[in-house]
This record gives structure tokens, sequence and C-alpha cells, in this order.
DNA sequence: GTTTTAAATCTTGTATGCAACATTCCTTCT
DNA sequence: AGAAGGAATGTTGCATACAAGATTTAAAAC
């Protein structure tokens, strides 16, 4: 296969956000990386304007951000904006679960199929699909309710999730977070809606405990201490 | 004053977007209205380049969509798009609610001020300001709690209601609704917040009861019944 | 009078050009 | 050598130009 990224953006005017997207979820993209209008046109063959089209629907999203004739930047979240955006995150996903009533065998069918690709890709040691499944599974569970409203809202949150994991370092355990997703599914199944909220209350709780909300601090925090404790 | 819309969309470059949502919102947008890219730029005073990036932020947030060659829209959500837009947002805001642990007065003075203010507006008749407080209620309750990601994603889903609402010909009381929004204060003043939720439960419910959603396929049904009814 | 066809008009889609600002690199002065 | 200043470079911000297609209008044919 050739150049994989230059297919046609101009077929699908939604071609560039989806691959940061998804460079994204997959932990390819880091927060606070630079994405230059020119050096994207050149890589999807397009014009800046075309480029520039999507980034501001990336901006709307939350995904990135502008700094004035500076540049595009994936988005930083701070240490407060991080926890406004998990405690959205779980108020969203309990909530959709809270107001479910029954999950068909189907939607089963399809969340342990998804919960196998984890286990896949955790195994294999492809650390970008681990990543990219991990966060997806909730957009499929979304998806697999039968609302595109709450997949579309929630692949953005989950988006900015892994972006804000990537940034505070989280130490959460991959086997763990899937097992969890195991666990919401069994409560599905077994139709106890509300169990099955508190579950993924829970395992959002442990997503954010997990991140080391000092590590980006702790820069300012270091030079603070080094211009403080010693004369130069 | 002179023309009131062409302050300076240069200063904010989310002017235009403002401008737009908050006239859904007032109901002074109808879904279906055409929004043409120089019709904006002459009344915004700036190129159609701006206008276009407003759109491209609108279209994210799925308030307009474009149609090829043809023009912007303002969406005219089909019935089931309707249905998972209104189950999105109970969903949200259900969840915000049961994960809340505690109101402050200072919340509950601010939401109360809020009601007033919508008892005023349906008192002298402002059809325009109603709409929008009524609206704009939810997007303050998830600011007061604190949380601005939470107020972003309800501004984009509480316009889009508002629109299915005009769509729909909605025939949901205005004060019923307000007397809902303070009955939803109550439960947090009391720190009932499960309470709250479930107000908050019937209360959107209530909106979707509201809607005619016969509305907008009778006219097809019309034309159909006529087609079939007489030979011409 | 109605239908078909063609021209004219209007609107978006995309690229490009240029100005404004930010950054970097090099020169110059101390 | 180090600091300061300035030129050179690179990037975005915004406008404009032109092509492609959709819609409407007008005309012509039946």
């Amino acid at each position: 296969m050739r150049d994989e990224a230059e297919k046609d953006a101009h077929k699908n005017p939604h071609l560039i956000e989806d691959r940061i997207i998804h460079a994204a979820l997959s932990g390819r993209i880091a927060p606070g990386e630079r994405l230059g209008e020119k050096e994207l046109s050149e890589i999807f063959g397009v014009s800046r304007t075309l480029v520039r089209e999507a980034m501001m629907r990336l901006q709307a999203r939350g995904i990135v951000e502008v700094s004035s004739r500076r540049g595009w930047f994936v988005i930083e979240p701070s240490v407060e904006e991080a926890r406004h955006t998990i405690d959205a995150r779980r108020a969203l996903e309990v909530g959709m679960l809270v107001t479910l009533d029954r999950a068909s065998p189907g939607m089963i069918r399809a969340l342990r199929d998804h919960v196998r690709a984890e286990q896949k890709a955790i195994a294999s040691g492809d650390r970008a699909e681990r990543s990219y499944l991990l966060g997806h599974f909730h957009v499929c569970l979304a998806e697999t309710l039968g609302n595109p409203v709450l997949a579309s809202l929630l692949q953005d949150l989950t988006t900015r999730t892994v972006l804000i994991a990537a940034l505070y370092q989280s130490s959460h355990d991959a086997h763990e977070s899937c097992g969890e997703h195991g666990e919401i599914i069994d409560a599905l199944e077994k139709g106890n809606s509300t169990e099955a909220a508190r579950l993924m209350d829970v395992h959002l709780r442990h997503v954010e405990k997990a991140l080391n909300y000092r590590s980006a601090a702790s820069r300012l925090d270091h030079l603070k201490a080094a211009l403080q404790g010693s004369g130069t």
C-alpha cells in the first residue's frame, strides 16, 4: 500500500478530522503537539483552506485550539479542565445507562466482540490499537444502544480523556480497564441497568484516580523549588 | 444604536455563531431556514471566509448542515433524530444531577433569579425572551454547578431541542415548564439530588410528550392521501 | 397552453495571494 | 564571549478570484 493518508480528502470532507481523532485515540498524537496547516495540507494533498475548515470543526469539538498566528495545537487541558471533562463524561455515561431499560442479545454480542478485540490487542502488545479500542469501547456502547447523538458526544469526550491521560501520565492498567468493561456488559446482560451505571461510575473514577495530576504541575514546582532553594 | 449585528466580528471570532445560537434559542430562526454565506457576510461586515469558518463550527455542533452547492440550512431533524437528541439530553442532565452531591446556597440563589426572569418574560409576553430563558435555564444549571464542559454540551443540545420543538409544533406550556424548573431547584435546595434528577427526567419527558411528531410527517401523509383519494 | 430545452444567474467549493504577526538566526556592539 | 538589535523566515488571518454545480428564468417547440 502506498501513502496511506492521501486517499482522497476531497471525496470525504471529514477525513482529516477522522484521522486526527483516530491518531489521538491511538496515542499517536500527544497533547500540546503542533498541527501546522501547511504540513497537513501536504499530507492530505489539499489546500490550506480544507485543512483550516477541518481544524475549525475540531476546535468546536474541543480537540484542538488555536494560538493567534502561532498555530494549531492539540489541547493540553489544565487540571481543572481535566476534572470537568471527566465529570461531564461520567454524567453522560451514567445517565445513559440509568435511563436505559434493556439491552438486546444482539447488543451484548457486539460488545463482547469488542472486548475480545481489546484482549487481543493487549495480548499482542499493540499499544496503539489497545489505546484506541479501550477508548472506543465507550463510543461503541453508545452506538450499540442505538443513539448516534450520544455516540458522537462520547467520541469527543473520550478523545479528550485519552489526551488527558497522556498528559497526566495515567497509570491505569489496560487489563483492569478491559475487565471492567466486561463487568459492565455482564450487568447489562442481566438487565440490571442500575448496576451497570454504578460500575461505569466506578470505572470512570478509576480512570481519573490513575491520573497523576501533579505530573504537569510538577515542572513548575520543580522550577520554583530550584529557584528558591539555592542561590545561582 | 446603529446596525446592531455589525459590532465587530473581527475582534470576537465567535460572534457569528453566538448570534445564530441566540437567535435559534429565541425562536427567531426556524429549522430548515437557509443561511446564505453572502447574506451573512454582509450582515456581519466580513468576508465569506469568516462566515464559512463559523458555519463549520456550527456544523460540528450539530446546529446547521450543508447541502452541496445549495447552501447552509438550520437542522431539520427527523423524528428519529429528534428522539435521539432528547434522549441524549435526558441522559446528560439526569446523570449530571445524579452525580452531584450538594448545591450551595449561592447556586440556588442564581437559579431562583433565573426562574424569576422566566416568569417576568412570560408575564410580559416577550415570546423571544421567554423561549430563550426557558432553554437557557438548563445551560445555566450546568454553569451554576461549575462545569463549563457540561454547560457547553448542554447549550448545543438545548438549542437543538428548541429547534425540534419549533419543527414539531410543541404545545408545551411555558408556565408548566417554568414551574418544573422551580421544583427542580426546590429539590436541589433540600439536597435531594436524586429527586432533582427524577424531576428533570419527568420534565424532559414532558417536553418530548408535547411534541407533535406527526406534524412534520403529516405533509407527506396529506399528499399521499390526496394522490390516492381521487383521480386528477 | 404545456412541456422541453437552453441560457442566465446565483451559490458554494477550493485555491491562491498578500498582509500581519511570531519566531529564529545572524550580525554587531560592548 | 555575551547581550542586544535587526533582518530574514515562517505561519496564520483574511480576502478575493475563479471553477463547478444547482436553480431559476426565458424561450421555443409541439
